[in-house]
DNA sequence: TTTCTCTTTAGAACGATTCTAATTCATTGA
DNA sequence: TCAATGAATTAGAATCGTTCTAAAGAGAAA
Protein backbone atom coordinates (compact mmCIF):
# COMPACT_ATOMS: atom_id res chain seq x y z
CA UNK A 1 0.00 0.00 0.00
CA UNK A 2 1.10 3.90 -0.85
CA UNK A 3 0.75 5.15 2.55
CA UNK A 4 -2.78 4.98 4.36
CA UNK A 5 -4.65 8.56 2.78
CA UNK A 6 -7.77 7.85 1.25
CA UNK A 7 -8.29 7.74 -2.26
CA UNK A 8 -10.22 10.97 -3.52
CA UNK A 9 -14.17 9.84 -3.94
CA UNK A 10 -15.33 11.10 -7.35
CA UNK A 11 -18.06 13.63 -5.13
CA UNK A 12 -14.99 15.02 -3.45
CA UNK A 13 -13.27 16.01 -6.88
CA UNK A 14 -16.17 17.60 -8.49
CA UNK A 15 -16.79 19.68 -5.21
CA UNK A 16 -13.23 20.76 -4.85
CA UNK A 17 -13.39 22.05 -8.61
CA UNK A 18 -16.90 23.60 -8.05
CA UNK A 19 -15.12 25.57 -5.57
CA UNK A 20 -12.15 26.34 -7.00
CA UNK A 21 -14.58 28.29 -9.95
CA UNK A 22 -16.39 29.48 -6.91
CA UNK A 23 -13.48 31.27 -5.83
CA UNK A 24 -12.86 29.11 -2.68
CA UNK A 25 -10.27 27.20 -0.87
CA UNK A 26 -11.49 23.42 -1.45
CA UNK A 27 -10.82 22.56 2.22
CA UNK A 28 -12.10 19.35 3.85
CA UNK A 29 -14.74 20.57 5.40
CA UNK A 30 -15.86 22.68 2.39
CA UNK A 31 -15.61 19.55 0.42
CA UNK A 32 -17.78 17.27 2.93
CA UNK A 33 -20.41 20.33 3.00
CA UNK A 34 -20.80 20.68 -1.07
CA UNK A 35 -21.10 17.10 -0.83
CA UNK A 36 -23.69 16.95 1.07
CA UNK A 37 -25.49 20.12 0.08
CA UNK A 38 -25.05 19.34 -3.44
CA UNK A 39 -25.44 15.34 -3.61
CA UNK A 40 -29.20 15.56 -5.14
CA UNK A 41 -30.91 19.24 -6.29
CA UNK A 42 -33.53 21.81 -5.30
CA UNK A 43 -32.69 21.40 -1.58
CA UNK A 44 -33.90 23.63 1.55
CA UNK A 45 -31.79 23.34 4.52
CA UNK A 46 -31.17 25.26 7.57
CA UNK A 47 -27.93 25.26 9.57
CA UNK A 48 -29.37 22.44 12.20
CA UNK A 49 -30.51 20.27 9.38
CA UNK A 50 -26.98 20.55 7.34
CA UNK A 51 -25.23 20.27 10.74
CA UNK A 52 -27.25 17.00 11.84
CA UNK A 53 -27.10 15.99 7.99
CA UNK A 54 -23.16 16.20 8.31
CA UNK A 55 -23.13 14.55 11.65
CA UNK A 56 -24.84 11.70 10.25
CA UNK A 57 -22.50 11.01 7.96
CA UNK A 58 -19.73 10.90 9.76
CA UNK A 59 -17.93 14.50 9.28
CA UNK A 60 -16.99 16.64 12.12
CA UNK A 61 -17.73 20.29 11.71
CA UNK A 62 -18.63 22.83 14.01
CA UNK A 63 -21.59 25.09 14.39
CA UNK A 64 -19.23 27.80 13.45
CA UNK A 65 -18.60 26.89 10.03
CA UNK A 66 -21.32 24.98 8.85
CA UNK A 67 -22.50 29.10 9.48
CA UNK A 68 -19.19 30.03 7.99
CA UNK A 69 -19.75 27.89 4.77
CA UNK A 70 -23.64 28.92 3.79
CA UNK A 71 -22.83 32.26 4.06
CA UNK A 72 -19.55 31.95 1.94
CA UNK A 73 -21.83 29.51 -0.52
CA UNK A 74 -24.39 32.03 -0.66
CA UNK A 75 -21.92 35.22 -1.31
CA UNK A 76 -20.73 32.61 -4.27
CA UNK A 77 -24.11 31.83 -5.78
CA UNK A 78 -23.75 28.31 -4.73
CA UNK A 79 -26.88 28.86 -2.64
CA UNK A 80 -29.58 30.96 -2.52
CA UNK A 81 -30.96 32.36 1.12
CA UNK A 82 -34.55 32.23 1.47
CA UNK A 83 -36.31 34.43 3.94
CA UNK A 84 -40.03 33.16 4.79
CA UNK A 85 -39.54 32.50 8.65
CA UNK A 86 -38.36 35.21 11.41
CA UNK A 87 -36.83 32.84 13.01
CA UNK A 88 -34.30 31.03 11.25
CA UNK A 89 -32.52 31.11 7.79
CA UNK A 90 -33.20 28.72 4.83
CA UNK A 91 -31.00 27.83 1.97
CA UNK A 92 -31.38 26.59 -1.14
CA UNK A 93 -29.50 24.65 -3.64
CA UNK A 94 -31.34 26.07 -6.33
CA UNK A 95 -29.87 29.26 -7.69
CA UNK A 96 -32.11 29.91 -10.42
CA UNK A 97 -35.39 32.10 -10.09
CA UNK A 98 -38.18 30.32 -8.76
CA UNK A 99 -40.45 30.66 -6.18
CA UNK A 100 -41.63 28.87 -2.80
CA UNK A 101 -44.69 27.09 -1.11
CA UNK A 102 -44.24 27.64 2.68
CA UNK A 103 -45.89 25.71 5.11
CA UNK A 104 -45.37 27.18 8.44
CA UNK A 105 -46.64 24.60 10.84
CA UNK A 106 -43.93 22.09 9.73
CA UNK A 107 -41.46 24.63 8.65
CA UNK A 108 -41.51 23.07 4.79
CA UNK A 109 -40.44 24.89 1.95
CA UNK A 110 -41.30 23.54 -1.82
CA UNK A 111 -40.17 25.11 -4.81
CA UNK A 112 -42.33 26.09 -7.62
CA UNK A 113 -40.55 25.97 -11.08
CA UNK A 114 -39.15 29.36 -12.00
CA UNK A 115 -41.38 29.74 -15.07
CA UNK A 116 -44.40 29.22 -13.56
CA UNK A 117 -44.77 32.56 -11.52
CA UNK A 118 -45.44 35.95 -13.12
CA UNK A 119 -45.45 39.06 -10.96
CA UNK A 120 -46.75 41.82 -12.34
CA UNK A 121 -47.23 45.73 -11.81
CA UNK A 122 -44.31 45.92 -9.53
CA UNK A 123 -44.09 49.69 -9.04
CA UNK A 124 -40.34 51.34 -9.88
CA UNK A 125 -38.63 51.19 -6.87
CA UNK A 126 -38.51 54.63 -4.98
CA UNK A 127 -35.72 57.07 -5.80
CA UNK A 128 -32.03 56.04 -5.11
CA UNK A 129 -32.61 52.72 -4.88
CA UNK A 130 -32.73 49.57 -6.99
CA UNK A 131 -34.54 46.42 -7.13
CA UNK A 132 -32.37 43.36 -5.91
CA UNK A 133 -34.77 40.69 -6.24
CA UNK A 134 -38.66 39.59 -6.38
CA UNK A 135 -39.49 36.95 -3.67
CA UNK A 136 -42.70 35.08 -3.99
CA UNK A 137 -44.02 32.94 -0.50
CA UNK A 138 -47.10 30.71 -1.10
CA UNK A 139 -47.96 30.29 2.47
CA UNK A 140 -49.71 27.05 2.98
CA UNK A 141 -51.90 25.44 6.03
CA UNK A 142 -52.98 21.72 5.95
CA UNK A 143 -56.46 21.21 5.78
CA UNK B 1 -64.16 67.23 41.28
CA UNK B 2 -65.62 63.74 41.19
CA UNK B 3 -62.74 61.39 42.40
CA UNK B 4 -58.86 61.50 41.00
CA UNK B 5 -59.96 59.11 37.98
CA UNK B 6 -58.69 60.32 34.89
CA UNK B 7 -60.69 60.99 31.82
CA UNK B 8 -61.05 58.83 29.17
CA UNK B 9 -59.56 60.00 26.29
CA UNK B 10 -61.47 59.91 22.97
CA UNK B 11 -58.40 57.31 21.78
CA UNK B 12 -58.59 55.07 24.31
CA UNK B 13 -62.70 55.07 23.93
CA UNK B 14 -61.70 53.97 20.58
CA UNK B 15 -59.47 51.58 20.69
CA UNK B 16 -61.29 50.03 23.93
CA UNK B 17 -64.47 49.67 21.27
CA UNK B 18 -61.94 48.34 18.59
CA UNK B 19 -60.75 45.83 20.98
CA UNK B 20 -63.84 44.34 22.79
CA UNK B 21 -64.97 43.79 18.52
CA UNK B 22 -62.26 41.96 18.35
CA UNK B 23 -62.85 39.90 20.90
CA UNK B 24 -60.05 40.72 23.47
CA UNK B 25 -60.62 42.83 26.69
CA UNK B 26 -59.65 46.25 26.85
CA UNK B 27 -56.90 46.67 29.36
CA UNK B 28 -55.19 49.34 30.43
CA UNK B 29 -51.86 47.85 28.39
CA UNK B 30 -53.90 46.95 24.83
CA UNK B 31 -55.24 50.21 25.01
CA UNK B 32 -52.34 52.15 25.45
CA UNK B 33 -50.42 50.28 22.80
CA UNK B 34 -53.74 49.83 20.58
CA UNK B 35 -53.34 54.10 20.82
CA UNK B 36 -50.01 53.97 19.72
CA UNK B 37 -50.61 51.35 17.13
CA UNK B 38 -53.39 52.90 15.18
CA UNK B 39 -52.58 56.71 15.74
CA UNK B 40 -51.81 56.80 11.66
CA UNK B 41 -52.22 54.17 9.20
CA UNK B 42 -49.73 51.74 7.41
CA UNK B 43 -47.16 51.48 10.21
CA UNK B 44 -44.51 48.25 10.55
CA UNK B 45 -43.09 47.92 13.72
CA UNK B 46 -40.82 45.25 15.51
CA UNK B 47 -41.18 44.91 18.95
CA UNK B 48 -38.61 46.50 19.64
CA UNK B 49 -39.68 49.80 18.18
CA UNK B 50 -42.79 49.88 19.90
CA UNK B 51 -41.52 49.22 23.04
CA UNK B 52 -39.70 52.36 22.72
CA UNK B 53 -42.04 54.27 21.24
CA UNK B 54 -44.57 53.23 24.35
CA UNK B 55 -41.66 54.31 26.50
CA UNK B 56 -41.38 57.47 24.83
CA UNK B 57 -44.82 58.08 24.94
CA UNK B 58 -44.56 57.33 29.26
CA UNK B 59 -46.53 54.02 28.89
CA UNK B 60 -44.76 51.62 30.75
CA UNK B 61 -45.68 48.02 29.44
CA UNK B 62 -42.91 45.03 29.93
CA UNK B 63 -41.52 42.99 26.54
CA UNK B 64 -43.51 40.94 27.57
CA UNK B 65 -46.97 41.90 26.92
CA UNK B 66 -45.75 43.68 24.11
CA UNK B 67 -44.95 40.35 22.20
CA UNK B 68 -47.96 38.80 24.04
CA UNK B 69 -50.60 41.98 22.65
CA UNK B 70 -48.53 41.94 18.85
CA UNK B 71 -49.66 38.25 18.76
CA UNK B 72 -52.95 38.08 20.09
CA UNK B 73 -53.68 41.12 17.64
CA UNK B 74 -51.92 39.36 14.94
CA UNK B 75 -54.70 36.67 15.95
CA UNK B 76 -57.62 39.10 15.91
CA UNK B 77 -56.72 40.05 12.46
CA UNK B 78 -55.77 44.02 13.72
CA UNK B 79 -52.56 43.35 13.04
CA UNK B 80 -50.43 41.05 10.14
CA UNK B 81 -47.22 39.59 10.48
CA UNK B 82 -44.84 39.83 7.95
CA UNK B 83 -41.72 37.70 7.68
CA UNK B 84 -38.66 39.49 5.28
CA UNK B 85 -36.02 39.14 8.08
CA UNK B 86 -34.99 35.80 9.82
CA UNK B 87 -34.20 37.55 12.94
CA UNK B 88 -36.53 39.73 14.08
CA UNK B 89 -40.45 40.07 12.67
CA UNK B 90 -42.25 43.42 12.10
CA UNK B 91 -46.33 43.61 12.34
CA UNK B 92 -47.56 45.69 9.76
CA UNK B 93 -50.62 47.24 10.79
CA UNK B 94 -52.48 47.69 7.32
CA UNK B 95 -54.29 44.58 6.89
CA UNK B 96 -55.93 44.17 3.97
CA UNK B 97 -54.34 42.45 1.18
CA UNK B 98 -50.89 44.81 -0.33
CA UNK B 99 -47.20 43.91 -0.59
CA UNK B 100 -43.66 44.89 0.34
CA UNK B 101 -40.53 46.50 -0.90
CA UNK B 102 -37.86 45.81 1.94
CA UNK B 103 -34.80 47.99 2.36
CA UNK B 104 -32.22 44.87 3.32
CA UNK B 105 -29.74 47.15 4.71
CA UNK B 106 -31.75 49.24 6.93
CA UNK B 107 -34.56 47.17 7.83
CA UNK B 108 -36.99 49.25 6.46
CA UNK B 109 -40.69 48.36 4.94
CA UNK B 110 -42.68 49.98 2.70
CA UNK B 111 -45.91 49.16 1.54
CA UNK B 112 -46.80 48.27 -2.41
CA UNK B 113 -50.26 49.31 -2.58
CA UNK B 114 -52.63 46.63 -2.24
CA UNK B 115 -54.31 46.90 -6.12
CA UNK B 116 -50.73 47.28 -8.47
CA UNK B 117 -48.89 43.54 -7.70
CA UNK B 118 -50.59 40.98 -9.66
CA UNK B 119 -49.21 37.40 -9.49
CA UNK B 120 -50.25 35.05 -12.20
CA UNK B 121 -49.86 31.48 -12.33
CA UNK B 122 -49.75 30.18 -9.01
CA UNK B 123 -50.10 26.31 -8.78
CA UNK B 124 -52.46 24.76 -7.21
CA UNK B 125 -51.49 23.75 -3.29
CA UNK B 126 -50.05 20.20 -3.14
CA UNK B 127 -53.04 17.93 -2.08
CA UNK B 128 -54.62 18.23 1.54
CA UNK B 129 -53.00 21.68 1.69
CA UNK B 130 -55.06 25.06 0.89
CA UNK B 131 -53.13 28.40 0.47
CA UNK B 132 -53.36 31.27 3.30
CA UNK B 133 -51.71 34.05 1.32
CA UNK B 134 -49.31 34.67 -1.27
CA UNK B 135 -46.62 37.00 0.32
CA UNK B 136 -44.56 39.33 -2.27
CA UNK B 137 -41.63 41.32 -1.24
CA UNK B 138 -39.51 43.40 -3.45
CA UNK B 139 -36.16 43.68 -2.27
CA UNK B 140 -34.04 46.89 -2.82
CA UNK B 141 -30.92 47.89 -2.29
CA UNK B 142 -29.36 51.43 -2.13
CA UNK B 143 -27.86 52.60 -4.93
C1' DT C 1 10.54 22.23 4.91
C1' DT C 2 9.27 27.13 6.40
C1' DT C 3 6.40 30.79 6.14
C1' DC C 4 2.23 33.18 5.45
C1' DT C 5 -2.42 33.48 5.33
C1' DC C 6 -6.77 31.58 5.48
C1' DT C 7 -9.81 28.35 7.87
C1' DT C 8 -11.63 25.96 11.62
C1' DT C 9 -12.86 25.52 16.26
C1' DA C 10 -14.83 25.67 21.15
C1' DG C 11 -17.02 28.36 23.77
C1' DA C 12 -18.58 32.81 25.06
C1' DA C 13 -21.62 36.41 23.74
C1' DC C 14 -25.51 38.22 21.58
C1' DG C 15 -30.27 39.65 20.16
C1' DA C 16 -34.86 38.29 19.63
C1' DT C 17 -38.28 35.75 21.61
C1' DT C 18 -40.67 32.66 24.89
C1' DC C 19 -41.43 30.81 29.37
C1' DT C 20 -42.41 30.76 34.41
C1' DA C 21 -44.39 31.68 38.51
C1' DA C 22 -45.95 35.37 41.21
C1' DT C 23 -48.66 39.57 41.31
C1' DT C 24 -52.18 42.66 39.72
C1' DC C 25 -56.31 43.69 37.32
C1' DA C 26 -61.06 43.45 35.03
C1' DT C 27 -65.38 41.45 35.30
C1' DT C 28 -69.17 39.42 37.40
C1' DG C 29 -72.62 38.37 40.61
C1' DA C 30 -74.01 38.78 45.47
C1' DT D 1 -70.04 48.12 46.83
C1' DC D 2 -67.40 44.11 47.56
C1' DA D 3 -65.37 39.65 47.13
C1' DA D 4 -64.38 36.02 44.19
C1' DT D 5 -62.50 34.35 40.00
C1' DG D 6 -60.22 33.93 35.91
C1' DA D 7 -57.41 36.65 32.80
C1' DA D 8 -53.54 39.70 32.00
C1' DT D 9 -49.16 41.56 33.33
C1' DT D 10 -44.63 41.37 35.03
C1' DA D 11 -39.52 40.59 36.07
C1' DG D 12 -36.35 37.75 35.25
C1' DA D 13 -34.72 33.39 33.73
C1' DA D 14 -34.44 30.44 29.91
C1' DT D 15 -34.14 29.31 25.13
C1' DC D 16 -33.12 29.61 20.32
C1' DG D 17 -30.65 30.80 16.32
C1' DT D 18 -26.75 33.16 15.13
C1' DT D 19 -22.30 35.73 15.48
C1' DC D 20 -17.99 36.73 17.68
C1' DT D 21 -13.36 35.82 19.62
C1' DA D 22 -9.00 34.25 20.09
C1' DA D 23 -6.31 30.35 19.59
C1' DA D 24 -4.96 26.24 17.07
C1' DG D 25 -4.77 23.95 12.55
C1' DA D 26 -4.23 23.37 7.62
C1' DG D 27 -3.51 24.74 2.51
C1' DA D 28 -0.49 27.11 -0.80
C1' DA D 29 3.73 28.78 -2.43
C1' DA D 30 8.59 29.19 -2.30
Amino acid sequence: MRGSRPALKQGDRRSADRLRAAGLRPTKQRVALANLLFKEEDRHLTAETLHEEAHKAGVRVSLATIYNTLHQFTEAHLLKQVAVDAGRSYFDTNVHEHQHFYVEDEGMLIDIPGASIEVAGVPAAPKGMTVDRVDVVVRLRRN
